[in-house]
DNA sequence: AGACATTTGTACGTATGTATT
DNA sequence: AAATACATACGTACAAATGTC
């Protein structure tokens, strides 16, 4: 994790997306390894100091675009299948 | 809109999801046309007593379904290809 | 069995911003 | 200028399922 990997609430895009880049590039650099769970949202919470509905709002969008999946109870994974 | 179209808040599905059960209905009934916006987000939350997270979570899952789309600033509209 | 912590699911209310009418 | 409508973000609360001890 970098230092870039900061949300600028002032920034162009919504610090849902921002976040969204920031989970994609860390999955990208292998932070996060396929069929394992990533940090739940109470972890990304306090990391990036946004609220849980904003994180929630982040973690659709990933499933949307197919790079995690959620597993109620259990925790959010990185997908398989990229 | 008949006596059913209301949100039971102790029923199985969650009320988001009644919400859309509901306004499926309404379009399959002809109660909105295609390619003509429906209710604004405010007369939802108006009409069946839900907040307006609620409603936008259902206008998200109802999008998802490709059953309606949004026009920022302008309103939903129910899709002609459905 | 039971208690407990963790994690996601759902819903509420409030505030501010931006664009359109 | 004002009203309308969607976009985003914050915080709070409780429920349900899971995992651990």
């Amino acid at each position: 994790m970098g230092p870039d990997d900061e949300i600028d609430p002032e920034g162009e895009l919504a610090p849902f997306r921002q976040l969204a880049e920031i989970i994609a590039a860390r999955i990208a650099r292998g932070d996060w390894l396929p069929g394992r769970p990533m940090a739940s949202e109470t972890q990304l919470v306090q990391q990036y100091g946004l609220a849980r509905s904003t994180v929630r709002r982040t973690i659709a969008l990933l499933v949307e675009r197919g790079l995690v999946y959620v597993v109620p109870q259990r925790g959010t994974y990185v997908s398989k299948d990229r």
